[in-house]
DNA sequence: CCGCCTGTTGTCAGCGCTGTCAATGCCTCA
DNA sequence: TGAGGCATTGACAGCGCTGACAACAGGCGG
């Protein structure tokens, strides 16, 4: 019984079986696999039908041992987000799961010490070593990091870089015009009186949107700057950033949070307070991440094809060769939902 | 410098470096490693100060080549609360990295037809294989996946099973105690009628959860049978609950809560039905996972060490002979915060 | 004093694949 | 027609480790 026969460890195929099976040398097989040049199309067509014959896979731990190749992806991040690194994780891991690849996760935490910082680094190399990283916003943007993995001759794709698109492959949406997108959205809807929660220090691309949002702002015509406040990219950075909107003088009608758990905060705060959104106060997210869909009312917000991201950044890894430098650009879309409205007369 | 030596692939020792520097053969390097018996502790004190002073590192590689190990642990699930797999996740993940191991994670989508749930299964070891299975629920009690395990020879963990606890090693708490502490602190706040948003159907441990909420109430003496509606362990799912409770004829004044998510929706719908939580309605969750604290008011739930626990699971797996059957048992802990008070008189 | 047993250490042949280098066949151009 | 060049294929030596088995030492009873 096949079940019980490809269950049971029994004798997998091996490439010495397909070479066997086909007529040819290991070494044929080999570059089929490995889709190298000079294979002519007869020699891959009894390989390929070898290969779907015994249901042929390669060993991993015998390609890793033998080639160059480790067939690891790491995926670096430093973000206090985990809905935003899951929806890129998994993108990621998918990549990585068809191709045959594994994913390594590790944690670099940007607010260390020089020092420690380098010993991160170091610790990241040694304990085991991969074909690629991806890189995570705030990571994305830390010059030193992507120093260290040039020096390093290491490969890394960056997910939502802010700067520098000529050093290595990105991966983001036009962050200026998201922003944009909201104060319009905003705008359109009356409002002229704004408040933005930004999000944690270092991370740009969050920044870019903070831009493109007051540009465009200024660009409708707006006559008071909008009250800006840290918000760390946090339900609890979200009350926290509320409240002190709260007490200013002159109160916004909407607020444009860095993303969506602090908004997420932000509403908490405002209900707390005995205001309803969106009727006294209009909330816009950023991400379109799960918990824009875990709160009433449902978070207007952007939303970013994150898994979409994570599997072209780990794509752009797997491949043989460096991935060609500059930003791949992926659309972004404003998701209207039930935190925003017209302001009150 | 000691950083760009290890950083640029340089030759990393081998097992060679260090049995030469030690003095001693491959294998006694190999022995001290895999602590393996019949080592003299002199020999073994000499083998790790070589690997000590060379830094070496097995490649795993080499191990699963020539072993019998692949140095891969699988975590399967089919669980629709992101949260809920990302703690456990986490547990997991620290458990292999410190160990050299690698993560595979895996889904299975129990709700297929028997023959395609079948096909997943064989696909799932096709794919690569590994040297043990990590099970969350609803897999955990699926007899159907155990019984394929059991005679394929594969080696798995059962995360909160609730049901043969004989077979296999298992991680939980005591679900029963754990769904009356949440009776018990309901009632003493003086609440008489109850309803309870269950989870999803095939998931046991909540039903035990369940189970041990209404014993408690009936033992303290509860004139009424708690209303029970299926919230599919979900923010929507707990939504639709809330709207069917509020069309009951007896409204409750607490309700139970299979997860946070289905908690986070009840509480959701009631503020939208223009109802206070907690004045108009007390609201527990269950397992204090990220959104117990991304809602406001702040959820009272229970508290699993659900990271602990997947390193638990994992460590059992890393062992070279088969983990013990029986339960291993975890503390939980009622977290007491904004979402329970005193009924309104 | 010998043989046997237990505990400890070593030898060696691969695991399944890739990189290097060599061999082969075929085409082009002089 | 022959030399040179390129496209295609193959032979073979490991990659770093583990499993099977051999070898050796020391302690014991007879």
């Amino acid at each position: 019984m096949k079940l019980a026969a490809s269950v049971r460890g029994a004798a997998h195929a091996t490439m010495e079986d397909v070479a066997r099976l086909a007529g040819v040398s290991l070494k044929s097989v080999s570059r089929v696999i490995n889709a190298e040049p000079h294979v002519s199309a007869r020699l891959r067509a009894k390989v390929e039908a070898a290969i779907a014959e015994l249901h042929y896979v390669p060993d991993i731990a015998a390609r890793t041992l033998a080639g160059s190749r480790t067939f690891i992806i790491g995926l670096l991040f430093d973000n206090p987000s985990p809905h935003y690194m899951m929806n890129i994780q998994r993108g990621v891991y998918d990549a990585c799961r068809e191709n045959q690849y594994h994913l390594r996760i590790d944690h670099i935490d940007t607010t260390a010490s020089r020092s420690e910082y380098e010993a991160q680094m170091v610790a990241l190399l040694n304990n085991s070593r991969c074909d690629g990283f991806v890189l995570t916003p705030p990571l994305t943007d830390d010059l030193a990091l992507l120093d260290f993995f040039d020096r390093s001759g290491i490969r890394y794709v960056r997910i939502a870089p802010a700067t520098v698109h000529d050093r290595a492959a990105g991966i983001g949406i036009d962050d200026m015009a998201a922003g944009a997108a909201v104060a319009r959205h905003l705008w359109d809807l009356g409002h002229r009186r704004y408040a933005i929660v930004r999000g944690i220090e270092n991370h740009r691309a969050a920044a870019r949107r903070r831009d493109g949002f007051v540009a465009e702002l200024m660009a409708l015509g707006i006559d008071t700057a909008p009250f800006e406040i840290d918000g760390n990219f946090s339900f609890e950075g979200g009350i926290r950033a509320a409240k002190a909107i709260l007490n200013c003088k002159e109160q916004p009608s909407a607020i444009f949070a860095g993303n969506d758990d602090s908004a997420a905060g932000v509403m908490a705060a405002y209900t707390q307070a005995g205001l309803s959104v969106p009727d006294d106060i209009s909330v816009c997210g950023f991400d379109d991440s799960w918990i824009a869909r875990s709160v009433w009312p449902y978070l207007t917000t952007v939303h970013q094809p994150m898994k979409e991201m994570g599997r072209e950044a780990a794509l752009l890894l797997l491949g043989r060769d460096e991935p060609e430098p500059g930003l791949r650009e992926f659309d972004f879309r404003l998701v209207i939902r039930d935190s925003t409205t017209c302001p009150r007369q």
